[in-house]
DNA sequence: AAGTGGTCTAGACCACCCT
DNA sequence: GGGTGGTCTAGACCACTTT
């Protein structure tokens, strides 16, 4: 551990185990005394417990186990590591790639003048071979020269920090349902009229520059989307 | 204010206002001797503010504005929240309140015996009026005993924290898409064969107790889900 | 009154970046 | 080497709950 309120709070979180919920963790205080730290990292050793929702601390009365039901926060996460985590192997076949001029609604979603230089992707996501998700990229094409000639059937974000040197570092997304026609119904192999979950996405690096607008479109009966969120912070 | 590190934030964000993106912040040292407070303090404000994507701090160099263009991270809200965000007007009609004993599939999700008690309600919600959602909740009944006689067509949430001393804190969310048909299309107001959005949810309270399981479809050509999410932390 | 977590202080050292 | 943010310390006082 390189740092101490995390090996702290391993140490908490061994001692927990096999505890009831409910049942109350020793004061703040002793913990410093027992670990020989300060009482401060015991406190961020808590606070990330608390914040992924393992403990719970009540003012004037004490630190309790949580019962742990729902747990930690959801993170941003690419294609690649979803499907991963979902125990399906990932596959990515490119259908283009140009370099257009930027028409107005997409210019105004990447916050640059109507006409500029985009770079335009279209790529089918497969999930242990078979399609799962149909999606449309939209980057400034000031921000990635050259990305035209890059393997971009590897996952992108792994391309955008090794070439470029930016990490993706949050979006905001619309998630909403339409039916499957035409061209796309084709690509991801399903009859006319069946449901598909759209994800459009609009990303930033940690400087806050806007990076990248997404469209993705998810076969319904193969794909859901999951998350946790807190009310509090 | 409340507390110091608030009180430093606002003044931080006042005079972050009319700098460029990318323009450095006064060091940690100095804005604590500005504002006479101690370093920890103003560290605790600029985290804040990094965590609401405001500013970046980069090891070595220093904290700079960010563009701030992708705020801060969702929320757990309620329905009734989320429309008056929308800036339309909610409402509730309740379609049915019963106490039954738990299916099997019910009983495994809020973590109870099959066949304990369990509270089936199902409202429809509107939006200025027109029906946007059909939802489906169940409760475990022993944390809500009488609520059958309580107004069910105001906020349950504002019900559980007035009535039984419970705040939801935090949801595990399943976003998924499926076609409308039957008693739920007429219900909603659609013909057979349009798009829904459906919103599977389990949420606990702060305590970490399961305290409700609920399943919300959505009219998609009147709603789609918002959220932003980071990738660190 | 005693005990708990919440906030704040003043100061130290470390890891990293720049010149 | 000098400056930055990141971590840690020891101690103080406050707000709140329980006895």
């Amino acid at each position: 551990m390189q740092v101490k309120h995390e090996w702290v709070r391993e140490e908490i979180l061994q001692n927990m185990s096999g505890l009831e919920p409910d049942a109350p963790l020793p004061q703040e205080r002793e913990l410093a005394e027992r670990y020989q730290v300060s009482r401060s990292t015991v406190r961020q050793a808590l606070k990330n417990l608390a914040t992924e929702g393992r403990i719970y601390a009540v003012r004037g009365r004490g630190t309790f186990v949580a019962s742990q039901r729902i747990s930690k926060d959801s993170r941003l996460t690419s294609f690649t590591e979803d499907m991963i985590a979902r125990g399906q192997r990932p596959g990515t076949r490119l259908l283009q790639v140009e370099q257009v001029p930027a028409a107005p609604e997409i210019a105004a979603k990447l916050e640059l003048e109507s006409g500029s230089a985009i770079l335009h992707l279209e790529r089918l996501r497969l999930a242990d071979g078979f399609p799962m998700c149909f999606e449309e990229i939209w980057l400034p094409a000031h921000m990635y020269p050259g990305l035209q000639h890059q393997d971009l059937e590897r996952p992108l974000y792994g391309v955008f920090a090794a070439s470029y040197n930016l990490r993706i570092d949050r979006a905001e997304q619309q998630i909403s349902a339409q039916i499957l026609k035409g061209r796309i119904a084709d690509l991801l192999n399903v009859p006319p009229g069946s449901a598909a979950l759209v994800v459009v996405r609009r990303s930033s690096d940690e400087k806050g520059r806007i990076a990248e607008y997404a469209k993705s479109i998810y076969r319904a009966d193969r794909y859901d989307f999951q998350l946790t969120v807190s009310r509090s912070g």
